[in-house]
DNA sequence: CTTAAAACCTAGTAAACCGATAGGATTATA
DNA sequence: TATAATCCTATCGGTTTACTAGGTTTTAAG
């Protein structure tokens, strides 16, 4: 599942990739357009600025706006920084590799080999989507 | 993330699959096979067997045993019982549908349009794939 | 120079969920 | 009758999630 946080953020990427002009956005008018809890918001959007996705400007007329252009940003990227592995188990994730306790032997385990399944069909849909793409879905 | 429970279930649907007998198998056999804590898979074995998946015999020589063949098993049920929605959001889950309390409307959501085709992806792989073909994979 | 508006930072917190564990009740076989 | 198995209920510590509170710092405008 996916966690609001990360949901939040792509909402908040894809309303500030939505503008054409390059103004910073404020928290605030994200926070009251995509109906999230403005706290909540700002410590995401702090994270997407510091993980480089974000620029942000301090003080009055001051918020945040985007450093690559939406076509150059994957979803693959902003989701492993947002939620973690994209892989459903950690023993079959590219950037999060860990070894189960319980499995002597990978390359036996039934789990393993259907879930390198799901995390490339996965990964497949994730890579081929920007935020270009994503944000301006009619 | 896939639950342990999940994991473990899928190991154990495996593990009995691989039987060519139709004898139960016990659940002691299983947890020390596939290192698993006996109390807790038997609470999984005993939530596969009330959604149809197992029956089990009690006693001695008891255990469980597959109640239709592996081949006609497919992921896609396992997963849905043991975790739940294969979406990764509910208002995507075709199963297990739930509107997002902060969309306005669907259609014009950039998350939502993503998270289809991601959960399309995933139901592709794990509904082409049985307990057969995951049972017996090298 | 003051005020207001914005990002930034730290901490805490209620609720849910997870991965077990405990302790037995029930049932069937030998 | 003893034993081996499933079945059932309850509990529990730890972690994560989704916030909330309460400020500090920076900047622009008046």
């Amino acid at each position: 599942m996916l966690s609001k946080k990360t949901k939040y953020g792509i909402k908040a990427l894809a309303y500030i990739a939505r503008k054409k002009d390059r103004k910073p956005v404020q928290a605030s008018e994200i926070s009251e357009s995509e109906n999230i809890s403005q706290k909540f918001l700002e410590s995401i959007l702090l994270e997407l600025r510091k993980s480089g996705f974000l620029g942000s400007k301090k003080g009055k007329g001051g918020g945040y706006y985007l450093i690559k252009e939406p076509d150059e940003i994957k979803m693959t990227a902003v989701i492993r920084v947002l939620e973690g592995p994209i892989a459903m188990v950690p023993c079959v994730s590219l950037n999060y590799y860990e070894k189960c306790e319980d499995c002597p032997d990978e390359h036996t385990c039934s789990v393993h080999k259907l879930m390198i399944q799901v995390r490339d069909a996965s990964l497949n849909v994730l890579g081929e989507n920007t935020l270009e793409d994503i944000a301006f879905t009619q």
